[in-house]
RNA sequence: GCGUCCAUAGCUCAACUGGAUAGAGCAGCUGCCUUCUAAGCAGCAGGCCGGGGGUUCGAGUCCCUCUGGACGCGCCA
């Protein structure tokens, strides 16, 4: 449809245009005055132009306005088989159905699997930044939605051409890490994961808890964590080889999670081998004078002027903050892989963290730090508010998998579906995931959400699942034609697809690429994932009442296998695109 | 105290970035399986878009203000 819409919209400009050459007016007009809009109901016709600013321009009623640009355009519709409608201060425009719905269809069929693919950020360099663990806990219910978004961003990116490339920085540093480590090395009498027959990273977890028990009735625990990151920082071999050991065990239960959900990284930066860069930075600043040092010998950065406020850069002691790694890591990161974006993808808790960072960066005197982006998410609540690790309340990402997963095979066996899906374990695996990444992806990125452990992921409405029984039913329908030789002769005649419906869905099929391309520019797969349950829904609506494959016509019906076709290629393409696993059966 | 963000149906979210009569799902009530998967389809009911003011031909959307909420303003990460 967008190139549809394109030349239509050219052409509304260039009658705009021509009629105020005829009224002796100014012929500057801006292009953006003409916008092209869909009518609030498709009788009405497939594009509409308001009339409002022309009215404006030209001092003349809207209505009086559409009837001369009418008449001006008309030689251009005449040509291209479409037709106008005044409709009061909207000019609306009726596309000719069989030739748009032949290109469409057979546009889709013809790219296949790329189709939706776009080249709107072809030759840009991406670079996006996300999940972000650290290494005392396994995967909540938060880094779900981070991942959730970060992957699906990147893949989004990508189709619309770019050149993306996905890091993660492991948080594997710190005295939150020696928490566990203390834990465990005061309580753990050196037993393994499988000792105790838990995933590794929650055998890590299991320490972090016990760690915070600990703490409250013993108030030294703390100073003995600061204590073992004193002896980290010194290279302690002891504390080094723990630090190791529990490292690995965190990292590889999390990798298992990443693989679990289709999560993939490029490449990984660890905290613990990063940590020391800046510091040069931030000292080269200084010798610059961009930064001030304080009498106890701290570095400052002073950003009073930009509503922020006056930051520590390096403490009086020389160590590093926070800061200080990220404008280190940020500098080598572009130093190696001069990117011309870069996304952290990170909760809307650290907006203030990254309005300092993007300051400083330029302060520093780098250009590029114009083209950083923090893709700040909203907070992931629980009906009773905020999860809270200290009471409990926090969502595990692989129990609450596990816990879809099941429902979704006891929903497989109740409808007796076991034969017929092959694997009801990997089936329903497949659901779970689709259920929960399409729920954290269909709310604008920003927004803060509620999650409701009970409520929230049904398998039915407006979820994850009902695209994948869409695609699972236009699926086993093809398999059905496959065994049909007299329909799979038929040639494709778009002219039969005439009814209401079948326009829409010729429509959307259409609209696809952008609705890639606008969420790609605005990085919010939420664009998607209601673009695809209006897909869904529409040819559910269709399909109910309209026979695809038994039909006496059997040009009819080889035309709706067309469209459904295409149906199932932007589902399946887009499904990808939202890390929402496709399934053959359901 | 200061800053940023948010407030739409009982609940969870949309609304083409300022356009025509604000839409879905869940929950509730009603229908539809000897016909391509009922995880579906159709229907009923549900709204002062937090309050007030402004800008505009036009405001859920932009500005101001009030109310209520989230987050932040650590030599923590």
């Amino acid at each position: 449809m967008k190139n549809y819409r394109r030349s239509w919209k050219d052409a509304v400009f260039s009658a705009v245009e021509s009629m105020a050459a005829k009224k002796g007016l100014d012929t500057g007009i801006d292009p953006d005055l003409v916008v092209m809009e869909t009518p609030p109901r498709p009788d009405l016709g497939d594009m509409a132009v308001p009339l409002f600013p022309f009215a404006k321009l030209f001092k003349s009623p809207p209505a009086k306005i559409g009837e001369e640009l009418r008449a001006e355009l008309e030689p251009f519709a005449a040509r291209r088989g479409g037709e106008l409608v005044p409709a009061g201060p909207y000019l609306n425009i009726r596309l000719l159905r069989p030739g748009v719905a032949g290109d469409i269809l057979r546009s889709a069929a013809a790219q296949g699997d790329s189709y939706g693919r776009g080249d709107a950020l072809a030759g840009r360099k991406i670079m996006v930044e996300f999940s972000s663990p650290n290494t005392n806990k396994p995967l909540h219910l938060g880094h779900l939605r981070n991942d959730a978004l970060g992957e699906s961003v990147a893949r989004i990116l990508r189709a619309a051409g770019a050149e993306v490339r996905t890091v993660n920085l492991i948080n594997d540093r710190g005295v939150h890490i020696c928490k566990s480590m203390l834990a465990y090395r005061e309580l753990g009498g050196g037993r393994t994961p499988e000792d105790e027959k838990l995933k590794s990273d929650h055998f890590v977890g299991k320490y972090y808890v016990l760690y915070n028990e600990m703490e409250k009735k013993d108030p030294t625990a703390e100073e003995r964590a600061r204590e073992l990151l004193r002896r980290w920082e010194l290279g302690d071999p002891e504390v080094k080889a723990l630090w190791e050991k529990m490292n690995r065990w965190a990292i590889e239960g999390i990798k298992d999670t990443y693989a679990r959900t289709g999560i993939h990284f490029d490449r990984f930066y660890f905290e613990s081998q990063v940590y020391l860069k800046g510091r040069e930075e931030v000292l080269e600043g200084l010798a610059r004078g961009i930064f001030t040092r304080d009498a106890d010998g701290s570095i400052w950065v002073d950003l009073t002027h930009q509503g922020l406020d006056r930051k520590v850069l390096l403490r009086s002691d020389g160590t590093s903050l926070y800061l200080t790694q990220d404008i280190g890591t940020a500098i080598s990161r572009h130093g190696d892989w001069p990117f011309d974006r870069h996304l952290y993808v990170v909760a809307s808790e650290q907006n203030y963290h990254f309005a300092v960072l993007f300051h400083v960066l330029r302060l520093l005197g780098h250009e590029w730090a114009a083209n950083l982006h923090h893709l700040s998410y909203g907070m992931v609540n629980l009906p009773e508010g905020k999860m809270k690790s200290r009471e409990g309340t926090v969502v595990d990402a692989d129990d609450l998998l596990q816990d879809l997963a099941e429902m979704a095979a006891e929903e497989i066996r109740t409808k007796e579906r076991e034969s017929e899906v092959g694997d009801v374990a990997e089936t329903a695996e497949k659901i779970a995931l689709g259920a929960v990444h399409y729920y954290l992806l269909q709310s604008a990125p920003s927004k803060d959400m509620v999650f409701n452990p009970r409520e929230s992921l049904s398998f039915t409405g407006n979820t994850g699942p009902y695209l994948q029984y869409t695609g699972a039913r236009i699926s086993s329908m093809m398999r059905k034609r496959e065994g049909m030789p007299e329909l799979r002769e038929r040639a494709f005649r778009p002219e039969l697809l005439q009814g209401e419906e079948e326009w829409a869905l010729v429509k959307l099929i259409g609209d696809f690429p952008e609705t890639v391309e606008q969420a790609a520019l605005s990085y919010n797969p939420s664009f998607l994932t209601a673009f695809l349950y209006e897909t869904a829904k529409t040819f559910s609506r269709w399909y109910h009442d309209n026979p695809i494959l038994h039909n006496r016509d059997q040009d009819l019906s080889a035309a709706r296998v067309e469209l459904s076709r295409g149906v199932l290629q932007v589902l399946k393409n887009g499904m990808d695109l939202l890390n929402i696993p496709f399934l053959e059966n359901m």
